[in-house]
DNA sequence: ATCAATCTACGAAAAAATTCGTAGAAAAAA
DNA sequence: TTTTTTCTACGAATTTTTTCGTAGATTGAT
């Protein structure tokens, strides 16, 4: 049974994907393009989900256009279609919003204060900061 | 009419409140015990739900033990049954796990680089820092 | 060539979350 | 007192998200 598809999917804004999306974005990032099998497969190492079940949120997520696919042979290959830290940044706002009621300096303080964190890490963050200070204040 | 509600809502482990039932809740957290009318109006200066949509939610935040209520007078005053703190501690967990694979770090520093940040809260993400590493590196 | 396994499309059921209408009690206003 | 407003409880409709069964096509194995 072969039926039309042709329908291009059409999304000028994306949509926040949901938390079955994610899941499978995840995945894709992870693995890069992608067969409905492997994702499935590799959900169930967490969960049980039915091979028909991911298919189904696979072809959603393609008509919402989050991700493409190769049509050409028989089994589709699926490619993330949003790159993950804009993914990660849309989240995040809104999650600070949602959560946080917008003060995302809040929120920076807790997830570094629950979370360990390695040295190299802090050095990271601490030049992010001196870069930031520097800017806000462009001293003479 | 007055029905039964004696019965006590007992749940242990708080379970993720839905996006509704969090935008209620950041409300209770600012304006502390508050009428179901309350937060209806505060609502509705964001966008329209009907009074009653927003009278259910709270019951069923009642129901799933996330509100308390006092039952005294007719007009229920609701409060937050779970901390702030608490909560988005809870939120940030998943949050992490869902859109960072884990990774808190990577979120503080999109975190970071994409918000505004007055020196004073720097100083605060720095001292934290610096706390942290005399923690993990306790020389001498 | 036949049979079994695998794949897609589709529809629709099931579950979760949100919304709202109605009825009756209580309070306030007229 | 009568009327209007305000409140709760409840049921149910609606919407969104997740899950899965079935059918038919294609591929690969026997």
């Amino acid at each position: 049974m072969r039926y039309n598809c042709d329908h291009i999917p059409v999304k000028q804004h994306y949509m926040k994907p949901t938390d079955s999306e994610l899941e499978i974005l995840q995945l894709l990032w992870e693995l890069g393009p992608s067969t409905v099998r492997t994702v499935n497969e590799r959900l169930n190492t967490r969960r049980d989900v039915g091979y028909t079940t991911t298919l189904k949120l696979m072809q959603i997520m393609f008509e919402k256009g989050i991700v493409t696919r190769n049509e050409e042979g028989r089994t589709h290959l699926y490619t993330a279609a949003i790159a993950e830290a804009e993914t990660q940044n849309l989240l995040l706002q809104e999650f600070v919003d949602q959560a946080y009621r917008g003060s995302a300096m809040k929120l920076v303080m807790q997830a570094l204060g629950n979370h360990e964190a390695s040295s190299a890490e802090l050095d990271e963050i601490k030049a992010l900061i001196a870069q930031m200070e520097q800017q806000q204040l462009p001293k003479l």
